[in-house]
DNA sequence: CGCTCCGCTGTTTTT
DNA sequence: CAGCGGAGCG
């Protein structure tokens, strides 16, 4: 496949020195060193400490860069420094980012620094898996496979194991296939082979076959010519194991290694950079080539090869471990999917000997900002420690914003509003954004713009590659491309539907099987014999004949073209031209965009490869639009003005997080936080509601323990417009929530905004000093601890945020019938868990007065005087 | 073989 | 409440 093809030739260079560096790069180090003072101008504007980083070329080095410090500055300077002094050619440099996105801005600015084309010799410059896949299918046939192997996607691989526990004899619904593929994805993050996995694991799935089915899944890979996204970093391990000398080449090839979000990688990342950056014999000692033990092993296991001294004897050239990590252990956040913090925090121990660098002026926030995230994160242990700090200095600098909100639905309007005000005083709308935890806090959001007619845009959302026409569309390529890519062939022989079933297909599988064939070539077979029903014989004649003839047309026909073709021909483009759902109008449209996007490779292969490893197509950020995304997707960007909306307990730190992942759980969550507080440069927003719709169960909530974390004097607490006085009162006029939102007239004057802060209509103008709030913190310590991270409520299927039997109440009526409007009441529930019947008068804060209409459990279906019908569950209703 | 209805399960996401 | 997957029926 490609991505070959565009591939230099290997070990071209000679292993010189500086002065042969080509032409173009000298001529412009010269340029660039023609500044005063001898500095080149890449170097100018640097603090001391980037420019430390940047010219500590030699040995290893750890960048420890916080938020907003001019991180990726560094990377891209230093990279054109090693260039522009002759240090090494590009194609000497190694650097590895996590995300494409992040490795297509790498390119981007270094190409700005030394020129656009001595970029292009960075043939080393990807993500991991990007280069894992380059190096693989240089050294494929070392891990069984052929060179163009074919990368599967994780729809793929489930379809695959699933077939596997079949063919076990397992019950596929009580060991989901989805859930090995977990399993399977956490032992290649650690680096481990099927002999190598604990053995509780192993015995955990299908009956105790764990390890048997991680065996007959690699060999099933092979036969199919294909791996996963773990191997692609997995077998290059096992290849500089097993095979010393192509390690050895590499160690000679690459001079200078960099990667970016160091505190990112996983125990394989981790394995691979350091066989990578050690010296040459030391790649596989005993002890690294057994069962992988825990970290400890690792981090205890010393790096080989005299530091600084001479060569072994024998050895041809040392190659020195000059690798650069980048990182920052205060925005680690994917320890959940395999990241290991221990990596950074760990580094000195990995590389003795290292260059530690602090890069802690911060460029990008105010100083509100700054000491409200440092102080948060301040609560965290096990980190490095570092504090950020600024020189900035602006009296009209505002705090950094506390906001409550009575429920998501005015959380939302609330925002809008201010979004509005701000829109008004020309800021722009790409300068905004809302960052939430969870994707499902999205919706009230664009519910809300949508009907004030505000440009907004959802970064990651599904993504162009993962929608089911694209799938389609791209297994019959696939299947064009390599006809022996049996699980693309698998998804679409019926697609458009032609009658071939189960059986049938089951039967073309036992063939290929039988025949050691691809199911294609199967498949014709069947076609031309007498095994099958007229009916399926036809259809499978017809697939046959027509992959067939695109296969021939491969070598003739331009590749969108013939794309164009498939899609007609196959019957796929008619399937949803007949079909006359709302969504089929948009899925054509994808369609039309893949072929369009598929014009910039040049051939079928090489965009196909593109698809494996870049998942995302590029979004069209042209027009004003706020950004609505999550936490995690906000990493590395920066907005003038952030929301970041939900800050209660259980949303924010979400419930799971603190009960499977305990304090170390709590500790990540914090560290996400910490990310939302430092996406901002200038205007940050928090906030808070009381009453949050769950699952379709509206629950009280209590705010976030991070809020008390939060440095009273860069923080300003602030009514949220109305929230806990005016409007919200439910017991005032009968203005209270009619559900929808609609009647209520816009609390807020046009300058709403000039409001925040300012006393209000005589309730609660600050949160924080309701005395509720404050008794609730107290509560918290002991109520919260002991009730918040377990699941054993016994009425209660759920517990969502806000209490359920634990104890504990948030903003809502006292059991009493006394009625402290916004304030927490710590109550006990214990008692009577479902005391209702239907038809008893109740009261609800947010609803008002009703009549129980139905009990399911403990949820109460009542039809509320002012509010219509709703579903609420019975702790948040008292008996009138 | 395909369609419909029921029931279950609800973070975070890259490659 | 909503989206998905499995079971079961025509």
């Amino acid at each position: 496949m490609s991505g070959f093809s565009e591939d230099m030739p290997f070990f071209d260079e000679p292993n010189a020195r500086p002065a042969a560096a080509p032409s173009g790069i000298a001529a412009r180090a010269m340029a660039a060193r023609s500044g005063q003072n001898g500095a080149p101008d890449y170097l100018k504007g640097l603090n001391p400490e980037q420019r430390l980083a940047v010219e500590t070329t030699e040995g290893p080095v750890l960048v420890l860069a916080g938020a907003g410090t001019g991180k990726t500055r560094v990377l891209t300077t230093r990279i054109a420094h090693i260039l522009a002094t002759g240090r090494a050619f590009p194609s000497q440099i190694l650097a590895v980012t996590f995300t494409n996105k992040a490795a297509r801005e790498m390119k981007q600015r270094i190409g700005h620094l030394i020129g656009e084309g001595n970029v292009e010799g960075m043939p080393w410059l990807g993500t991991f898996h990007s280069i894992g896949v380059k190096l693989l299918r240089r050294h494929a046939e070392l891990a069984g496979l052929k060179s163009d192997f074919t990368i599967l996607d994780t729809d793929d691989v489930v379809r695959l194991i699933k077939q596997l526990i079949q063919a076990e004899g397992l019950d596929d619904k009580r060991w989901p296939a989805k859930t090995f593929a977990q399993m399977l994805d956490n032992w290649k993050n650690k680096g481990l082979g099927p002999d190598e996995i604990p053995e509780g694991d192993a015995r955990s799935f299908g009956n105790g076959k764990g390890r048997q089915l991680y065996k007959a899944y690699q060999e099933r890979l092979q036969t199919l010519n294909s791996c996963d996204f773990g191997d692609l970093l997995y077998h290059p391990i096992r290849i500089f194991r097993a095979y010393p000398d192509v390690l050895k080449e590499y160690h000679r090839k690459f001079k200078y290694i960099l990667v970016d979000e160091y505190q990112d990688t996983n125990t394989a990342q981790y394995m691979w950079l350091r066989l990578l950056a050690q010296r040459p014999h030391a790649g596989r000692s005993a002890s690294s080539d057994s069962a992988e033990g825990r970290k400890p092993d690792r981090a205890s296991e010393p790096l080989r090869g005299p530091r600084g001294g001479p060569a072994p004897a024998g050895a041809e050239q040392p190659v020195s471990v000059n690798i650069c990590c980048v990182g920052d252990d205060d925005q680690s956040i994917y320890g959940w999917r395999g990241a290991e913090v221990d990596n950074i925090l760990r580094f000195d121990k990995d590389f003795p000997g290292a260059t530690i660098i602090r890069l802690e002026r911060n460029y990008r926030s105010t100083a509100h900002i700054l000491g409200a995230a440092s102080h948060l994160i301040a609560h965290n242990e096990g980190r490095f420690g570092k504090t950020l700090f600024t020189d900035r200095d602006d009296p009209e600098d505002d705090k950094v914003h506390v906001h409550a909100a009575w429920d998501s639905e005015e959380e939302a309007r609330a925002i809008g509003d201010a979004i509005e005000a701000y829109q008004r005083q020309k800021h722009n709308l790409n300068d905004m954004a809302i960052l939430v935890r969870a994707s499902f806090q999205m919706r009230a959001f664009e519910d809300r713009f949508i009907t004030l007619g505000l440009n907004y845009r959802v970064i990651g959302g599904p993504r162009f590659y993962e929608r089911l026409e694209i799938r389609d569309a791209l297994a019959f390529f696939r299947v064009v491309a390599n006809s022996g890519d049996d699980l693309a062939f698998e998804r679409i022989v019926n697609t458009p539907k032609r009658g071939l079933g189960e059986a049938t297909i089951r039967q073309i599988h036992d063939t290929a099987r039988a025949m050691r064939v691809p199911m294609l070539e199967a498949a014709a077979t069947l076609a031309e014999s007498d095994e099958l029903k007229p009916k399926p014989r036809a259809a499978l004649r017809e697939v046959a004949a027509n992959f067939e003839r695109w296969q021939k047309a491969l070598e003739t026909t331009p590749h969108t073209e013939l794309a164009e073709t498939i899609l007609e021909e196959s019957g796929y483009t008619d399937m949803w031209k007949n079909d006359r759902s709302a969504d089929s109008p948009g899925r054509l449209e994808n369609l039309k965009e893949l072929i369009r996007s598929m014009e910039e490779y040049e051939s079928l292969r090489s965009f196909l490869e593109h698809v494996a490893l870049v998942m995302d197509a590029e979004q069209n950020a042209e027009q004003d639009a706020v950004s609505i995304m999550t936490l995690h997707s906000a990493k590395g960007l920066e907005f003038e003005t952030v929301f970041l909306p939900g800050w209660e307990e259980g949303l924010f730190p979400h419930q799971r997080a603190l009960d499977e992942g305990g304090r170390s759980g709590l500790e990540e969550e914090r560290r996400l936080a910490y990310v939302g507080l430092t996406r901002a440069k200038k205007n940050l927003h928090i906030w808070f509601v009381s009453n949050r719709l769950i699952h379709g169960l509206w629950q009280s909530t209590i705010p976030s323990r991070f809020l008390d974390e939060l440095p009273e004097t860069h923080v300003d607490v602030a009514d949220g417009g109305n929230s806990y006085g005016g409007y919200g009162n439910p017991y005032g006029g009968g203005a209270f929530a009619s559900g929808r939102g609609g009647g209520r007239q816009n609390p807020y004057g046009a300058s709403r905004f000039d409001n925040v802060g300012a006393k209000d209509q005589g309730s609660f103008s600050n949160t924080y000093a309701t005395p509720g709030w404050q008794r609730a913190q107290a509560n918290r310590t002991e109520a919260t601890d002991r009730n918040w991270g377990t699941r054993s409520g016994h009425q209660v299927e759920r517990i969502g945020y806000g209490e359920t039997d634990s104890g504990y109440g948030a903003g809502r009526t006292s059991v009493k019938g006394r009625t402290i409007e916004g304030e927490l009441v710590a109550k006990s529930v214990a008692d009577t868990p479902s005391a209702f019947n239907v038809g008893d008068r109740v009261f609800h804060q947010k609803f008002g007065n009703g009549n129980i209409a139905a009990i399911d459990g403990n949820k109460l279906t009542i039809d509320f005087d002012k509010a219509g019908q709703k579903r609420v569950l019975d702790g948040f209703v008292a008996p009138v």
